[in-house]
RNA sequence: GGCGGAAUAGCUCAGUUGGCUAGAGCACACGGUUCAUACCCGUGGUGUCGAGAGUUCAAAUCUCCCUUCCGCUACCA
């Protein structure tokens, strides 16, 4: 295998609040497609998945269960690699926050960067603005309020580390202009320029104190370091990297990363922050950062609370882990999100992977069966028709290179299945069981299946970066090995006079769409049942604020109000602007809820509001109130009624 | 509200620097075939290329405007 060099390569690493769902699980199947398509291809791959195991919500997860978070972690980052392990992925590196090492490291890069000044300390105090839940640098205030809002900013009863972002933003921002290949899809440059990188960067907290399971700040005990910096830093630490300067082997021929794989929901922090951070330790940025799109189940994207979630281990049930695979990578295509459904599932399995792959096999050992005893043997007669399947056979792995090298996966592995079908459309040109009866086209015959068993060997060899069970189970019914990856554009590599098995396997059976959907039906409760099952079990923790005193509660003062009007705020995509009937007056008010109420059905509604708030403008609409409602996880909101019938005015106490 | 993207066959999407009768896959229909997992091969679309206007010998492809969706962001008292 000639060396191409180094590449390497990172998924993100999972969050273990939960066990994976298919959407995360896309993810490291993507990943594994590609790190194993740059063996083929002769890098020197070093490909490095984990988990994210610190912060408040696992925390809160774990008291819940009462147990300690690490006993809660531990079972989750179980549960992650089986999942990954159980859909074949290769990875050579798994990190989890909670190893030693990296959280020596990060302890480290802390210091380094608080020494260097990089990281300063702030405090809420006079600087923070309780309703915006945002804290400012003194020159980042409006005349001593806050910038966004207008409103006197308190002090807090928290202090916190900040990153200095600003000093780096011109340098990120030429890197990025100068080097287009960085983001990837492209779209995401914009984005990420005109929103964050052109208008100014913020400073970035990057400690708390609100919780405990996270990484010690060492020279500040109270202080745990926050999110970010402990994530994104497992892609140099896992490899061995050292802030005093004594780093591995492994480091230094890995870094900088090849290819950061990541969702499309953290880019922000793989394209801004991780870059940042990697400038102020003086090491070299990533060369390319992925945001990959979501696997959306049905309509909406998967989660919990929905009861819409799918699981690999699941699915690999009803279908097979390849079949798994290619599901995932065939309907990811590129930068749109793709869906996945039972029906969807079934089509493929069908269609693609029975039909078009699987009867080809069978179909082909069969007549090598029949016709010489399983013997493939390549007597050499030729004719033009054969240079058209040479043709295709030969170009594909060229094509498929080319479509992988812009991490077009799905648009790969359809080259490859072009192959497949190219094969089939032989078959009914060449016409073998007519070949067959008469002795005189014998040799003819021998040589079409020749072809046939060649051209399957080199599809067989290109699929096996997305489907290496596979991949593998074709090779040894045919009696073959893996053809090199510089061989794939050759013909004529399968020893003539080898036997193929003599009674194939299928590869994948059809499934019957009803039956399938019958046996789900027994086995998952239906969606509604499963959200309310599932609302009920999780419940929802928020983060806690601090006590009040019930002075300070008698001060609000909760009335009912009737809507009497509602009409949507022009400048706005989620404002409502109500007239709320309270006792004998009417307030205008305005509400962050079009998206879950129309301005109609607004309309009679008797809701709580909260009456004595300061009025505040929105979108220039002036608001002297506020709606209360719930929400739940997924931010969806319910006003929030009496119970009885009660008059407009009526005290809520 | 700011920035950006998209609207093409029943469904999912391709359509390069404007140029021959607008394509692919799936689904559907018909025909052929039988080695094979009732499979494979072939054939079949009068699609207002979102609406309107413009530039051009020529526009799905460029310009303007409108409509609708989507992404990021701000706002969401």
């Amino acid at each position: 295998m000639n060396n191409k060099g180094k590449f390497y390569m990172t998924t993100a690493i999972a969050y273990t609040s939960g066990k994976p769902h298919i959407g995360n699980t896309y993810e490291i199947v993507l990943a594994d497609a590609i790190a194993r398509f740059k063996r083929q291809q002769g890098y020197d791959v070093y490909f490095q998945t984990g988990t994210d195991e610190h912060g408040q919500k696992i925390q809160e997860k774990a008291e819940a269960q009462g147990i300690t978070p690490k006993e809660h972690v531990d079972k989750i980052a179980g549960e992650v690699k089986r999942i990954w392990d159980l859909m074949d992925a290769s990875y050579d590196g798994f990190v989890r926050t909670t190893d030693e090492d990296h959280e020596k490291q990060v302890q480290k890069i802390f210091k380094k960067l608080y020494e260097k000044g990089d990281i300063y300390k702030g405090s809420y105090e006079g600087l923070y603005c309780t309703p915006c839940e945002s804290f400012w640098t003194e020159s980042q205030l409006a005349d001593g309020k806050c910038p966004d809002c207008g409103r006197e900013v308190k002090p807090a009863k928290e202090e916190a580390y900040f990153f200095k972002m600003s000093k780096y933003a011109d340098r990120l921002i030429e890197h990025i202009e100068t080097h287009p290949e960085f983001i990837q899809p492209v779209s995401r440059k914009n984005e990420m320029m005109n929103n964050f990188l052109l208008p100014g960067l913020q400073d970035l907290c990057v400690s708390r104190t609100s919780f405990r399971w996270g990484i010690p700040v060492d020279f500040d005990p109270r202080h745990v370091v926050y999110v970010w910096l402990d994530a994104l830093t497992n892609y140099i630490t896992k490899i061995g990297y050292d802030a005093d300067g004594t780093s591995s082997e492994l480091f230094r021929k890995n870094w900088p990363a090849d290819l950061h794989l990541i969702g499309k929901d953290i880019i922000r922090f793989h394209t801004i922050y991780w870059p940042i951070f990697l400038m102020a330790l003086d090491l070299p940025l990533p060369k390319q950062v992925f945001g990959h799109p979501w696997l959306l189940q049905g309509s909406g994207k998967m989660s919990k609370s929905k009861g819409n979630v799918l699981y690999a281990d699941e699915l690999t049930e009803f279908f097979g882990v390849d079949a798994v695979r290619y599901f995932v990578l065939h309907e990811m295509p590129f930068d749109n999100d793709g869906v996945i459904t039972w029906e969807l599932m079934v089509e493929r399995m069908n269609s693609d992977l029975a039909n078009t792959l699987g009867n080809l096999v069978n179909r082909t050992i069969s007549m090598s069966n029949k016709y010489f005893g399983g013997v493939v043997k390549n007597s050499g007669v030729l004719e033009p028709i054969d240079e058209e399947l040479k043709d295709v056979v030969t170009k594909t792995a060229e094509k498929a290179e080319a479509k992988m090298d812009e991490l077009r996966v799905a648009d790969a592995m359809t080259e490859v299945f072009q192959l497949f079908k190219r094969c089939n459309k032989y078959i009914d040109e060449t016409t073998p069981w007519i070949l067959a009866k008469a002795e005189a086209t014998w040799p003819r015959l021998e040589t079409v299946l020749y072809h046939l068993v060649e051209s399957i060997c080199i599809g067989a060899s290109l699929l096996k970066s997305f489907m290496p069970k596979t991949a593998e189970n074709i090779l040894k019914q045919l009696n073959a090995e893996e053809i090199p990856f510089e061989k794939l554009g050759t013909f004529g590599n399968y020893e003539s006079g080898k036997k193929v098995t003599e009674k194939p396997e299928i590869l994948f059976a059809r499934l019957d769409l009803e039956e399938v959907l019958k046996k789900v039906e027994e086995r998952y409760p239906s969606a509604e049942e499963a959200a309310e099952e599932a609302l009920e079990e999780a419940g929802i923790d928020i983060e806690p604020k601090a006590e009040i005193t019930f002075d300070d509660f008698m001060k609000m003062q909760f009335q009912v109000g009737e809507i009497i009007e509602c009409k949507a705020v022009e400048k706005s995509k989620k404002l409502l602007c109500s007239q709320v009937k309270i006792g004998s007056q009417v307030k205008q008010i305005v509400s962050g809820i079009r998206k879950h109420y129309a301005p109609e059905e607004m309309v009679g509604k008797k809701v709580m509001v909260l009456v004595n708030l300061k009025p505040a403008k929105l979108a220039g609409v002036l608001s002297e109130g506020m709606l209360l409602c719930a929400e739940d996880a997924n931010g969806e909101l319910a006003l929030l009624v009496p119970e009885k019938e009660m008059p407009s005015g009526a005290e809520i106490c």
